[in-house]
DNA sequence: GTCAATGTTCTAGTTTTTTAGTATGAATGA
DNA sequence: TCATTCATACTAAAAAACTAGAACATTGAC
């Protein structure tokens, strides 16, 4: 279609609308957190790895929870779409909220 | 006073019980933050300042999921409740965690 | 063009959460 | 005892979130 071109670029949260009540439900969610994990330490995983956790459309949900609120972002690369954190955006909005919830100890995280 | 010990105290998640996602949950949304937010600084709050914010049973319902993630406490004198923050086990379990959440702007909170 | 790989969108069913009216309980003082 | 105050419990309705199957879209390779 004629707008596809502008479509190649997935919708990104600017910093300015980040709320701290929407990234802390973004993280409130078990296998959300999971990802977050996952991506510790400026990581970029692809989708796949993913994909034993769950099926392809419920992840495809928490990625755009997480992309809504700004918590990760996504580079397109081909079929490929590659995840990270946004970390410094994160940092500059809520110092230091990131970097705590990433040193949580796994057994504290969920029952 | 004798009686004392037939006292109902209120029923207090153990600090082993807490996990983040509940504390995570508890605090995304905008209405607990506030009371949170309220209650920064080890300040102790009676309930009927927020009675501006929502009818009593709303409210009931929000302190009790803060108590139930293990994000507040209440000390009960006579027919009043008076909440606080428990500062110490959620920096014992998540260093930084509240700090950095009470740290944050008002206009960053919420949309 | 056709095909396979990778993800998203659409949709619906289920579960969880939120809200708030009403009823109930516990403590206090007259 | 009785009324008052303060807060929780019960209940039901509405809203939001979660899950996942099926269909669809995009890309790259052949």
């Amino acid at each position: 279609m004629w707008y596809a071109l502008f479509m190649r670029k997935p919708y990104v949260v600017s910093i300015n609308d980040i709320r701290l009540t929407s990234v802390l439900h973004a993280l409130s969610d078990p296998r959300r957190l999971q990802i977050v994990m996952s991506l510790k330490g400026n990581a970029e995983q692809n989708c796949a790895i993913y994909h034993d956790m769950m099926p392809k459309s419920t992840l495809t949900h928490h990625l755009k929870v997480l992309r809504e609120a700004g918590v990760a972002k996504v580079r397109i690369e081909g079929t490929q779409h590659f995840y990270s954190l946004r970390t410094e955006d994160l940092e500059q909005l809520f110092p230091g909220l990131l970097t705590a919830i990433l040193n949580v100890q796994s057994e504290l995280i969920s029952h």
